[in-house]
DNA sequence: ATGCACACCCTACCTTGGTCGGGTTATGTG
DNA sequence: CACATAACCCGACCAAGGTAGGGTGTGCAT
């Protein structure tokens, strides 16, 4: 019933670990691997059109690129994650431009892996910025984020923000003048989204990462915690 | 009784791939995985010198080749085999240096890899000679706290360090070998210093921090078994 | 020797967190 | 219209987190 996620990797250590730790995450999709594009081809060929396409772009391969784009127009309602171990700065747009709906690299944590493949398979997009250029201000350039990309409705969003400030239920209840069972509601929800047990998990996942404010609402920075 | 190959690599995806890898071409040989130098001191504490390190040395992080030398002359005899993606062409001049018995690039085949595990498991070397030219990027300067400037013991400040990643107390109980009782009892001392009430507050207030992986001293609190 | 700090173990108790299975209301869209 | 989705509420259950107070053994300084 539910379609594959595919793993396209010319180095199959990588591409094995990647496959693995999707399954860890995603335990009810089947993850597939394929080495080239032919072995792509092939797999499509047998299962479909894949729910997600997870692609090294080994650009040091002539045009791996072109191919990869020109064959998953193919399947157009197929995103496809781009994954790179270069450090050329013109990546992401170039694979952007190829029709990826997203873009992480090689050394990204896994965390930010699983974002971007539960923002894709949610229909959103995950491009991360590179910090080849500066990398030095890595505190004062975090990732924005927004909670569409995320998969989250805004009010999951309001909350996830809180919870991200380390707030307990009863202190975003108040905030929010909701019911704590209705913030724990939102919050089961939320971590399902992001494939985590626990709301630790979604902080130490989503370190570094920060939400799109959100206009008007509950805009109190001050406090928190203490 | 075979004592197991042990593969360091911040970067889990890349780490169980490579597991699995040498899993599959050692199929006698356990295969054990840490993520930081504290992980895999713990690895060895418990299991013994292993019979092979392979240490992927991310240069981002600060000193980590360093540390990582320092920390495995305890295991004089335990060969280690360094993987970078890094293309900086003096790192297998570095690494050769802090003591490593071999080098590979992490674009290299896994048949090189294949090629340099049993190498090394062999007593020899494997030094793979890098073509390019590209120079490495500095940085990631990350703000680095000590466990002894939050006013905590070195064993707090390594259960604090668990906590920051996430872990639950069962888990940090797991990896350091001991009761959950035990770190629970750590924790509330750590909070009462932190002057913060949960875990997550720990870690919101933390955030952006990193603590020095473990300072000087922490080599082996004694046995303390009993 | 006595005291102190640290790491370790335990039980008990309470709070918080997360899930589950109900339910209401409003807003859409086929 | 029926149906789906989001937001809201409740109660109940169990797991996890945190505190309190008991204990052991070690090493180190007074």
């Amino acid at each position: 019933m539910r379609q594959p996620v595919i793993i396209l990797d010319d180095h199959p250590l990588v591409a094995s670990g990647i496959a693995k730790y999707i399954e860890a995450i995603k335990p009810d999709l089947p993850v597939l691997v394929a080495s080239s594009i032919a072995e792509l081809r092939l797999l499509i060929d047998v299962h479909g059109a894949p729910q997600l396409v997870v692609a090294d772009v080994w650009l040091d391969a002539s045009s791996l690129l072109e191919d990869l784009a020109k064959f998953l127009i193919q399947c157009p309602k197929t995103p496809w994650l781009a994954i790179s171990g270069d450090d050329d700065p013109s990546i992401p747009a170039r694979v952007q431009a190829a029709g990826a709906k997203g873009f992480i690299h090689k050394r990204s944590s896994p965390d930010t892996m699983a974002l971007a493949v539960n923002a894709l398979l949610q229909g959103g997009k995950w491009f991360e910025v590179q910090g080849c250029g500066a990398p030095a201000n890595r505190a004062s350039r975090e990732w924005l984020v927004t909670p569409a990309e995320l998969g989250l409705t805004s009010r999951q969003g309001a909350i996830l923000e809180l919870l991200l400030r380390g707030l307990p239920n009863k202190r975003i209840a108040l905030m929010l003048d909701v019911a704590e069972s209705t913030v724990k509601e939102h919050i089961t929800k939320i971590l399902q989204k992001l494939g985590v047990h626990t709301r630790v998990e979604a902080i130490t996942k989503l370190r570094g990462q920060r939400l799109v404010p959100i206009a008007g609402e509950f805009c109190t920075d001050k406090s928190t915690n203490g």
